[in-house]
DNA sequence: TAATGTTTTGACCATCTGGTCAATATCACG
DNA sequence: CGTGATATTGACCAGATGGTCAAAACATTA
């Protein structure tokens, strides 16, 4: 089973700034808490929710700090007190998002109904492009320009978790649970059809008018995956 | 049948420059030819095709004019002689590529067998992510963050357009032709498929490793849509 | 080749933006 | 309440970037 991706010392820049530090939690080696006091949790929180905003909406480059600093209610100043810069903040973002982002694939159960597990993973992740559209953009932007900050993401633990449920479904396909095809487009296939309805959102909502495209997707995909899957 | 979009004067800011032009082509009204000199045809093309590189790369705040005209061979006040401004150069890629990626929808024809001409269509749009992987990622980009300089040939070209394709293949499922799915849905379905390998290509080509992802990807997506589709 | 139109460029400018820093304000706790 | 730790800020800086301009170089053609 692929791991978590460690939440490797996010904070660890804050011990720059801080001068020295209660020993209780100091000398505890690796075991280090991310935002000690009420302002800091209150803070970093707002800001990652302020650079999610605007990078989601205008990609790394298109955001600027005084943004983020206005939309977290702080001066830039005050930002950087936080995190060491601009990219800092990015790359927070992106790594604390990634688990989240897939969780759904996680939870395919190797001992579930192969198709019911699939259809379960196509409505788990079309809900998070309805619930989370921000963060599918975010992610979006990054992979759409040559994923820059994430390549390393990509080929280890992402890599990790597809070719793990690739065999998973080879192991299907091969008990004749599920029809044949090939095992990394049908993944794509599911990344594709259900994030595009937060990534394209102002498009489909565009040419859909006033029907909200949530409404009728879900019946969409699950007709066209049983068709695709039933053997 | 939804007409091309105009290629309204794209050309006309060059008319600033220029003193004062020959009459057989200024008396013409509306009919101005586009770049005029042979330098001028070459040199537009250099710095449209440059950009293309560029925007498509980093996005239209992440590119930068120096990035542009170097790409292009030229310098960046020598750009700024032939494109008023970074914007201006943005819009005209767009719209100038509105149409060429259009195309493949246009094609669709009404008289011929619904189930291949949506098969054909399939094919034609990821012939196209294969072949124009910057023009797919121009498009995700504007569209991503919003669409801040295209929605307006959201809703009128492209929704003219889909709205009698739509209308097409409603057509198709009440004279039984094909499997009744919501039209929309399908074909965002269609557009996020097959766009997926071009604008996710960084991922794709991670996960799969040395596997060309246009090898199989035609079968995948033949597979899919003709059990989607077959009534 | 002179004259006119076209293209190219170096130098320059204003603004934006990521980031620094010293000083000040606020907080937590003995 | 006092004191050390934590948090906040105004002023500032250097480099990047979009864009201008006048002058120079180059083409074209009469």
């Amino acid at each position: 089973m692929a791991k978590r991706a460690e939440m490797t010392l996010v904070w660890a820049h804050l011990a720059w700034h801080l001068p020295r530090m209660g020993a209780e939690w100091q000398s505890d080696g690796m075991n280090i808490q991310p935002p000690r006091t009420r302002i800091q949790r209150k803070n970093t929180e707002a800001i990652l929710n302020a650079a999610l905003e605007v990078f989601s909406q205008h990609g790394f480059r298109g955001a600027t700090l005084d943004q983020i600093a206005t939309e977290a209610g702080l001066s830039k100043p005050n930002l950087l007190y936080y995190f060491p810069s601009k990219e800092a903040i990015h790359v927070t973002l992106l790594s604390q998002l990634m688990d989240t982002w897939l969780d759904p694939l996680r939870e395919m159960d190797p001992d579930g109904d192969p198709v019911e597990e699939l259809l379960g993973y196509v409505r788990r992740k079309l809900q998070m492009s309805r619930d989370m559209p921000r963060e599918s953009r975010l992610f979006a932007n990054e992979i759409v320009q040559g994923a820059p900050r994430m390549q390393e993401a990509l080929a280890t633990d992402l890599k990790e978790l597809v070719d793990e449920k690739v065999a998973l479904l080879n192991r299907w396909m091969e008990a004749g649970q599920i029809a044949r095809v090939h095992p990394h487009h049908l993944i794509f296939s599911i990344w594709s059809l259900t994030q595009h309805y937060a990534d394209f959102d102002v498009q489909v909502r565009t040419l859909m008018g006033d029907d909200d495209p949530f409404d009728a997707a879900p019946a969409f995909l699950e007709t066209l995956y049983r068709r695709l899957l039933t053997p």
